[in-house]
RNA sequence: GGCGCUAUCGUCUAAUGGUUAGGACGCCGCCCUCUCAAGGCGGUAAUACGGGUUCGAAUCCCGUUAGCGCUACCA
């Protein structure tokens, strides 16, 4: 392979946000393109105008961004193949429609609508496979030149060939074969002047200079019709590569109302860019090593398409879990607060004491699979008054031992400066010594009085957030009680 | 229904004709430990089924089964 001539594209229609699906394949394509030196571009479809969403692009473009998947050419890079917007480049696949039709590889039909659900509904009837029945396919030149005169509406088909087999090679899949006796006429213009699919993204993908269709498998079946439709032109065919679909837990088609699908969904519930890159990576590829923690400089470096996965891959979540605590353990305590404060703002926690924030966050960071999860483990510091959380903690605190470990370690408090995460230690080994209490009867006490709950983070690390008159404050109210 | 793709632990996957079928997530146990996490150590668990080919098959071939995808004037 010609290393210089490599170039790739990511053609999403947008239609509201980036799926984690769309992201999968933008990542295989970004990692193909870079891994050889070629180029990758971001390219719209959006020849449906029924499918518009204000905002959508933007949107897309956004979370590609964030994710670091930057693109060499496309909608707000530019490059010397534009626009790579499809809407925008309506006038360029009329023109080639036109060549088609002048080669009779395509011809105009007239078929409404309504006849159409009725030829496809007598077929289902019929337990034929349901495709156009060619009706207009022969049509004089005298008929069609009368009709496109009266205005009738009209689209433009494809001319598939009556006989033989389409072959050709994924690079993921080797040989597919389909016959030609299966392949429907297909609508390569619809009435309203748009190019379909399949026209537009045909054409754009060689004027492009798209040497690799790297694409999600659900569009393996309309292949041949694309390969039929550069051959029509006269055109080399880019290669082919159908990526495995991303599962369900139940093994259908990642979608959504089985968990979140939407990039933005993972990133606003505290999901790290890197760790969404590294696991989606994985998902359908693997180095062949057993590493899994991959920068996206070394995916790049490693990635290769011939180890890429034929079978589908389910989404499991547990792993990203695993895969993101691991990417937040990294993390340094500054940097780990500063992203969990949006999440603390939200649920009405005051963090205007930034010291004492990060020390909360230290105490609770290693709980977190995700950074919304925040919320989950902080009400201990927040909450004004210990409240016991259920029966076994108030008990713990009722016992004869529980109040001589409380009263000593207040007389020692009381003596002491301050207390931190360093000193707390040696005062417990003071509070041990003076009682002869250790283990179980010595913590447990102490750790249901500051907080009122039998679990929680360590000791040392939520007396730091506390200090000492916090400590003394708490401790005696709950003695008083 | 038709066409196509796919098939290794529950999940992601390694092993491209010769391995006690390996790793990771999850789960379980142990260690650490005041608790819960984290961390360390260990365990659980798979070649869908049936035929071939071969000295030898998870691996190659055929069939069966199952799952998924596509079958729009959507992409």
């Amino acid at each position: 392979m010609n290393n210089e001539t490599v170039r790739v594209r990511f053609a999403p229609s947008p239609t509201g946000y980036l799926h984690v699906g769309g992201l999968r394949t933008a990542l295989f394509n970004y990692l193909f393109a870079k891994h050889n030196n070629g180029k990758f571009i971001l390219r719209i479809e959006d020849t449906d105008q029924n499918r518009f969403v204000e905002g959508a692009l933007e949107n897309l473009i956004k979370t590609l961004k964030i994710m670091g998947l930057s693109y060499d050419e496309g909608v707000d890079v530019g490059g010397d193949f534009g626009p790579y917007v499809q809407s925008e480049r309506k006038e360029i696949y009329k023109k080639y429609a036109d060549e088609l039709i002048e080669k009779k590889q395509a011809y105009y039909c007239f078929c409404s609508p309504e006849r159409l659900e009725e030829v496809r509904q007598r077929q289902i009837a019929e337990k034929k496979p349901p495709m156009y029945d060619r009706h207009c396919r022969e049509l004089s030149d005298e008929e069609v030149k009368e009709k496109l005169n009266s205005g009738i509406p009209h689209v433009i088909r494809m001319k598939i060939p009556l006989l033989g087999d389409v072959t050709f090679t994924d690079l993921i899949r080797g040989e597919v074969s389909f016959s030609c006796k299966i392949l429907d006429d297909q609508i390569l213009v619809k009435s309203d002047g748009f190019p379909t699919y399949h026209l537009a993204n045909v054409v754009d993908d060689h004027l492009m200079k798209i040497s690799h269709i790297i694409r999600g498998e659900e569009w393996l079946p309309s292949t041949p019709k694309h390969v039929l439709l550069y051959k029509a032109f006269g055109w080399n065919s880019p290669m082919f590569a159908h990526l495995p679909l991303l599962l369900n837990p139940d093994r259908t088609k990642l979608s959504k109302r089985q968990g979140d699908v939407a990039v933005e969904d993972y990133l606003a519930k505290g999901y790290l860019p890197e760790a969404i890159i590294n696991f989606v990576a994985l998902l359908g590829w693997n180095p062949g090593s057993e590493k899994e923690i991959f920068s996206l400089d070394e995916l790049i470096e490693k990635f290769s398409i011939d180890r890429v996965q034929k079978a589908g891959a389910i989404f499991d979540i547990n792993k990203l879990n695993w895969m993101n605590a691991h990417y937040l353990r990294s993390l340094s305590d500054e940097e780990i607060t500063n992203l969990c404060i949006p999440y603390l703002k939200q649920k009405g926690y005051d963090v205007s004491d930034h010291e004492k924030t990060i020390k909360i966050v230290i105490a609770v960071r290693t709980h977190l699979n995700y950074l919304a999860e925040v919320v989950n483990y902080v009400d201990i510091f927040f909450n004004k008054e210990v409240v016991f959380e259920n029966e076994e903690a108030s008990s713990v605190i009722k016992t004869d031992s529980a109040k001589v470990v409380l009263n000593e370690l207040l007389n020692i408090l009381k003596l002491e400066e301050s207390v931190n995460k360093d000193n707390f230690k040696n005062i417990m080994k003071k509070v041990q010594t003076n009682t002869g209490l250790k283990g179980k009867d010595l913590f447990m006490p102490v750790r249901v009085a500051l907080t009122g709950k039998t679990h929680g983070p360590e000791l040392p690390l939520i007396v730091d957030v506390f200090g000492k008159e916090e400590c003394i404050r708490r401790i005696l109210s709950v003695k008083n009680n």
